[in-house]
DNA sequence: GCATTAAGTAATCCATTGGATTACAATTTT
DNA sequence: AAAATTGTAATCCAATGGATTACTTAATGC
């Protein structure tokens, strides 16, 4: 939920960087966050079911439903593959 | 690297979970340690291309090479996804 | 309707990971 | 050989991931 002008901020830094000949591990530019609950239940799975099929555990799920934890760094890509690629990741995870 | 072993014994033990009615999120039973600098090379990446291409932080994907550290969780979820699905993922993050 | 089961909320604990940073070594390129 | 690139290593710190316990809500079965 990075609003366009944090994204466009992130973007002219990144263009400025690259600039200069250094090139950063560009992560968050296009990594989104991901309303959990939302992209759970559009799958249609209980959050044990969710959990098992992307091998996270049901406790990390429920935190990451709740808000009071964020995904951050590989678990964040990981629910940017789930939402956009979701039965290329169970294929991969089954 | 988990030993043929230790996967019969979870795998084992998760029969048993679920013959007692109790689902656990299984995420040990399919999930394999990855050798990540090996992953790196097949795909013929720098530390900082492949941190770049999947999202994490190029020193995270070093402490992970130089096996400091070892990713779990998510992060070992998306290392095993990029592993057998690597053009999906980099899809899905680009 | 009640008991049971399933699904989900919430709080707490702890280990260690993820990310950043600095310094340096090794390798590749010019 | 020098410069640039790539990778190793150590250190710091926040907070996450996972587990656990207790509880509430929703669904199911008799």
């Amino acid at each position: 939920m990075i609003s366009a002008f944090d994204s466009i901020a992130q973007g002219l830094q990144e263009a400025i960087d690259l600039n200069n000949g250094k090139e950063v591990a560009a992560k968050t530019h296009r990594l989104e966050s991901v309303d959990v609950a939302e992209l759970r239940r559009n799958l249609g799975l209980t959050q044990m079911e969710f959990a098992s099929k992307f091998c996270i555990s049901v406790s990390t799920l429920r935190h990451w439903e709740r808000g009071d934890r964020t995904p951050h760094g590989p678990a964040l890509a990981l629910l940017n593959v789930v939402a956009k690629e979701p039965q290329a990741v169970m294929r991969a995870l089954a």
